[in-house]
DNA sequence: CACACGTGGTT
DNA sequence: TAACCAAGTGT
């Protein structure tokens, strides 16, 4: 009898299997469903190199989700800083004291989907890793795995149903979460996007885009829209070595994040190119940033012996700016002023 | 369904 | 090297 797709993944994945943090290795404790949790929650739209260290840093400092319940909200962003989509720290811990209230760890899909930041591929990863139950992980590589493996020719985002359908059809009942993980690892380093190392791959002779002779140009995908290229100031405001620094409100962009004052720039439109009160200011360069959907070109703009500014803000001693949890468009602006 | 939401790695 | 994009979620 002909071994399945399943079968032959696995295979390989013992084989292969990358050797991460955030992996249960030989000899040690099975795997935790938090550190499983936290790490999934950093890997979204964001690489393997880029996670490592804060899923680090992260545990070290909160070894539990107890821990992690407990801590001030604000350490928890500051902490996050430079890694992006901050919407994803601020349900952490909204999710982590859910958790802790409930005592144990939701081990279902449905139970884990309850959770804020927890969505379709994210709670069915938990599922299948932590708790060894069967659950359909699709992320980005499984799409282009599964896209490839069945030619599937319509293009994202019209493909997903299909796609998982496919998925559903080849995810095992045992072993499920490794499974995800070795389609995970199979599109990360063998069926990647570019250049697919075909003559490597366990599933090349199932593989029915390789067979029709171009497995690179699936999936396909829509084009992208154009970003915009927004004009925005911030304000460097400084007295006795310290600079004034305001926390961003909302779930909007950037929102819970320590920042400098800026003039109201957005994804929508430039900002009003009025500073937060009269004086002397000079000009300190500028800093052009792109974030997902629009550029931002930001003249940052110094004041110093400044007056103690309207709202609400706190003075930041220079010497630990790098300490205070900037996101990287304004740890740039800081960095043009301090250096 | 379409869009907002960050950043650094990779080619 | 300028694009493209990565273990997506919420609205």
């Amino acid at each position: 009898m002909a071994a399945s797709i399943s079968d032959i993944l696995l295979d390989w994945y013992d084989r292969h299997a990358r050797d991460l943090p955030w992996r249960a290795r030989p000899g040690s404790p099975a795997t935790e469903p938090y550190r499983v949790w936290l790490s999934e929650v950093m890997l979204q739209q964001t690489t393997v190199a880029a996670v490592k260290p804060y899923f680090e840093k992260f545990t070290a400092r909160w070894p539990t989700v107890e821990a992690l319940a407990a801590a001030p909200e604000e350490d928890v962003m500051a902490a996050w800083a430079g890694l992006g989509y901050y919407s994803r720290a601020r349900n952490l811990v909204k999710a982590s004291v859910a958790i802790s209230e409930l005592g144990t760890f939701p081990d279902t899909e449905d139970a884990l989907k309850k959770l804020p930041g927890l969505g379709d591929y994210t709670a069915a990863a938990v599922a299948a890793i932590a708790f060894g139950r069967r659950a359909v992980v699709v992320d980005a590589n499984v799409e282009r795995v599964v896209s490839r493996l069945f030619e599937i020719t319509t293009p994202l985002p019209a493909s997903r149903k299909e796609i998982r359908t496919r998925a559903d059809t080849i995810t095992p009942s045992d072993r499920s979460g490794d499974f995800a993980q070795a389609m995970m690892d199979l599109g990360a380093t063998i069926c990647t996007n570019r250049n697919p190392r075909c003559l490597l791959c366990p599933l090349s002779d199932r593989c029915q885009a390789r067979a029709s002779g171009d497995p690179a140009r699936l999936p396909a995908k829509q084009p992208k829209k154009a970003k915009p290229v927004r004009q925005g100031q911030a304000y460097w405001i400084e007295r006795e070595d310290a600079v004034w620094l305001v926390t961003r409100q909302g779930t909007g962009m950037l929102g819970g994040m320590r920042a400098l004052p800026d003039d109201g720039w957005s994804a929508r439109g430039d900002g009003s190119g009025d500073p937060p009160h009269e004086g002397d200011w000079k000009p300190a360069g500028m800093v052009t940033h792109t974030f997902t959907h629009f550029t931002v070109e930001l003249s940052v703009l110094a004041h110093t012996n400044s007056p103690q500014p309207v709202g609400e803000g706190e003075w930041w001693p220079l010497e630990k700016v790098e300490d205070a949890g900037l996101p990287t468009l304004f740890a740039k602006a800081a960095r043009l002023v301090t250096a």
